[in-house]
DNA sequence: CTGTTAGCGCATTCAC
DNA sequence: GTGAATGCGCTAACAG
């Protein structure tokens, strides 16, 4: 059936250990590697990982728990963390929460039986109380406590950005449209970077911050832009929503782009391809990956690495804000 | 530190054996069941999942191979893959081939180490000499040999509702527009669908398909439209190309759902979130998924399936056809 | 440098 | 019903 080392060992005529340690590259003579090399090929060996796991206790497997993959962001995140992953040998476990506890605690048990080695966790749940100090954890996106890794975008310069941006383009009006998880979140940041930059100018902000899970989502916006018609220009908290909303001012009959201006935040690839209208505060998606991926590895490997990691966001124009603004200054 | 079997079964008073029953719901006296459970409760004990997978031989474990999650189709096939997957108690690797035959060969190893139980593989390489007919691997929309179960949706017919759809709404120069792997796949049926559907009707097509992977494909559309004036009616091969041609559409100011007609093919909930806008032909995902997990895990057990499963698609009514169908007819 | 050996933690005989 | 014993395939420590 399925060789093992011990077949292996028996052909080319060597111990069970120089097996491994060919298998494993540790320094044999030239001509006994040799002979275990071919009687691999011929016998067509592989390595049983379990067996291996069982003595290591090292599975080179990482979870990565995203709210849905469905996501543009979540999924263009997954591919990136995948990507650097798959470059230092590791496998990745996908979970799709659902902003489900359960499950999330399903795959914390995991690290402990030694299923995973580590996890990325983008949760919105209130998940905290499970993951201890010493397990390796890295939160995107989220911070929980002292002492849980996290990397997420500068989500307050995000916001003011968007705001700074907005008004140089003589909106007047500004609002905030957000749906808003009963747990805290780093997008809360993007709110208050965008209200205090407009404060801070002497413009007040309207707000809609719709509790998830968003029901009649939609209908909401609706009302609340008819209630609030002076509202020239609307900072969203992802693409998604911002695509949302622009549905809505379609059906309002309101010209996006000219009466009433609209940023994003994300700039995921994906949302953009699909969007090439969108304006909106882009986040180094990639970067978060690598960020994540490589300090969880060295937290996994007993390393330091940051407690907190903040990566820069940019405005990226599109059609859903005034062009030429040089032109509309003067 | 970490409780083990052994450890259970000395605070309980019983063999390490008993424990393993209790574990694996094995009939037990109650009264030690619930001694052993106590213990495990006190040791806070968790099952070694290596330990069980070197007895055992069997993960609960499936890897899912796509070119891209970044791509909103599968990453909605992800979803839904992941969930059903969930519920069945399995785990899930997910894997980004990138297209690349490498990487979902690495996957195939893994199955035969034991550390996945199967795949189901969107894989658009030739791939198929690697997996064996006693390999539990699941195609999606791509037919290798009579020994690869797959399971897709009905392109051909979608092809032709494609065709229909625009023939009914009095589109008189249908084209397709595509890009092409190299390697044959299922996409390619839409293209059959559509044409022959097309020819039937006294309609021929004028077609453009890019080979992948894609370069300029936004000023390859571009020349082909202004070479073929007359169009007034596109029928792409996903949703994602169909918007990219819609762009360029855009900017060659053609009124997309008056002057030329476009309709795409997917319609996975992403990209109809995103732009509500697109008719299309809309493919089952969720059923896609479920029907090939059902499947895999039916043949680990050793289970008979089908070996090909072909899934209905609809039309989904967006902006980028006429409406009022009626009303034109008249 | 290399062969031998002792577990890793569990499931599964086999006796009792 | 249940405890004890055997090995799954591998790595690492030890002895040569």
């Amino acid at each position: 059936m399925k060789a093992t080392m011990k077949d292996v060992a028996a052909l080319a005529g060597v111990g069970v250990g120089t097996v491994s340690r060919v298998i494993n590259g540790i320094k044999v003579k030239e001509q006994t590697k040799d002979k275990v090399e071919s009687a691999i090929e011929i016998l067509n060996y592989e390595r049983n990982e379990y067996a291996r796991g069982l003595k290591k206790n090292k599975t080179n497997t990482l979870a990565l728990i995203v709210p849905t993959i469905w996501h543009p962001f979540f999924s263009e995140f997954a591919y990136y963390v995948e990507e650097e992953l798959s470059k230092e040998g590791y496998k990745l476990y996908l979970c799709n929460s659902n902003g489900e506890a359960d499950k999330e605690k399903e795959y914390i048990q995991m690290v402990k039986q030694n299923k995973v080695d580590g996890i990325i966790g983008v949760t919105y749940s209130d998940i905290d109380k499970y993951v201890s100090a010493n397990l390796p954890f890295v939160s995107i996106d989220r911070y929980f406590t002292e002492d849980v890794y996290y990397v997420t975008s500068d989500n307050l310069l995000g916001g003011k950005i968007a705001a700074s941006e907005l008004i140089k383009r003589k909106v007047q009006y500004p609002a905030y449209i957000s749906s808003v998880s009963k747990y805290k979140n780093e997008t809360l940041k993007r709110y208050e970077g965008f209200s205090e930059y407009c404060e801070d100018h002497n413009l007040s902000v309207v707000k809609l911050m719709v509790d998830e899970p968003r029901v009649n989502f939609v209908q909401q916006v609706e009302q609340f832009l008819i209630e609030h018609p002076e509202i020239d220009g609307i900072f969203a908290v992802n693409d998604l929503t911002a695509l949302d909303i622009i549905k809505v001012l379609d059906k309002l009959e309101r010209k996006v782009g000219e009466d009433i201006q609209i940023i994003g935040f994300d700039g995921s690839k994906t949302a953009l391809d699909q969007n090439y209208l969108l304006s909106t505060i882009r986040q180094q998606v990639d970067k978060m990956a690598e960020v994540s991926v490589q300090n969880i590895i060295k937290l996994i490997d007993g390393n330091e690495v940051p407690k907190r990691v903040m990566l820069p966001v940019k405005f990226v124009e599109g059609y859903t804000t005034k062009k030429n603004i040089d032109i509309i200054e003067k």
